[in-house]
DNA sequence: TATTATTACTTCAAGATTAAATTATTAATG
DNA sequence: CATTAATAATTTAATCTTGAAGTAATAATA
């Protein structure tokens, strides 16, 4: 399905890669959030909890920057996982501007039950690709990422 | 860079494209809405307007179906358009329930003004691919959504 | 025709998100 | 040491986003 030249070639497969990826980020995006609602989280709240689950006490600054957004954003997220019992502040002594964060022992045993689900759902929603296109795909994305960063 | 197995090979392969692609996209993300934040937009309000000038006036439903987003979120984003005076709502006379949604004149100047701006801002942003791997990469993305969508 | 169901849009509540301003603490420097 | 810079987190205002509930108009049907 060939559409009428619009803008030039160029600016034509420029703009198709761009709306593909922004339709196909959206749609593997609304999968994963309506698993991830089945555990009783939203989205924000599961990325915070994998990034503890995985990386263990860290500090708020770290956490936003692994999870790319803002920290007044995280400072909220963390706020109502706090509320829910699943996470705790707990203020540096070295330097007391700092506050880690960490799974409590209830959230722990939440990561434990639920990122295995999770990948598996993920691995299990991506095999309408072959391996070998999964790769391909992994590094062009990879290759776009990032050389826009520089 | 190969990390360990953690999950086993098919899960970290899911898994790595999953990173990739949320990574990518985000990265162009925020290019693009920092691009059009110069234009004094936010993105939510660019892709209406975008839409509105490639499509002409069309039903709130549609806008929202094609923009992929709840009828709730559009009600919102066309009110703040409105206030600045880019979009107006017209009632329908055959169906008195559907509201059309239409760019004013001042909201045609913009989209006349900036979409070009944008779309080579675009193109000039994944040139560090070539013309053959923005295609190739294309497919794959369109391959991986449509698989998804079923 | 009267009732019921569907459709289109809005409103509301809760959470997410950012950028900018603020507070508190530490580091740097004159 | 006192002042100034920088850093870490929070707060605030604005917008976005969804899902659920509500309103109004049209369509379907008994």
């Amino acid at each position: 399905m060939k559409t009428t030249e619009k803008y030039g070639k160029k600016t034509d497969i420029a703009l198709s890669l761009w709306v593909k990826l922004a339709r196909a980020y959206y749609t593997c995006a609304k999968l994963s959030t309506d698993n991830i609602k089945t555990f009783g989280l939203t989205r924000p709240q599961f990325c915070v909890i994998e990034c503890l689950g995985h990386q263990g006490e860290i500090t708020l600054t770290l956490l936003s920057s692994k999870l790319l957004v803002t920290g007044g954003n995280i400072t909220l997220v963390v706020d109502n996982l706090e509320k829910e019992g699943l996470v705790e502040r707990i203020r540096s002594k070295e330097d007391r501007r700092t506050i880690n964060v960490k799974l409590t022992s209830k959230g722990e045993g939440v990561f434990k039950n639920i990122f295995k689900k999770h990948a598996d759902f993920i691995t299990k929603n991506v095999q309408a690709l072959t391996e070998k296109e999964q790769v391909q795909l992994g590094k062009l994305l990879k290759k776009l990422g990032t050389s826009l960063k520089s």
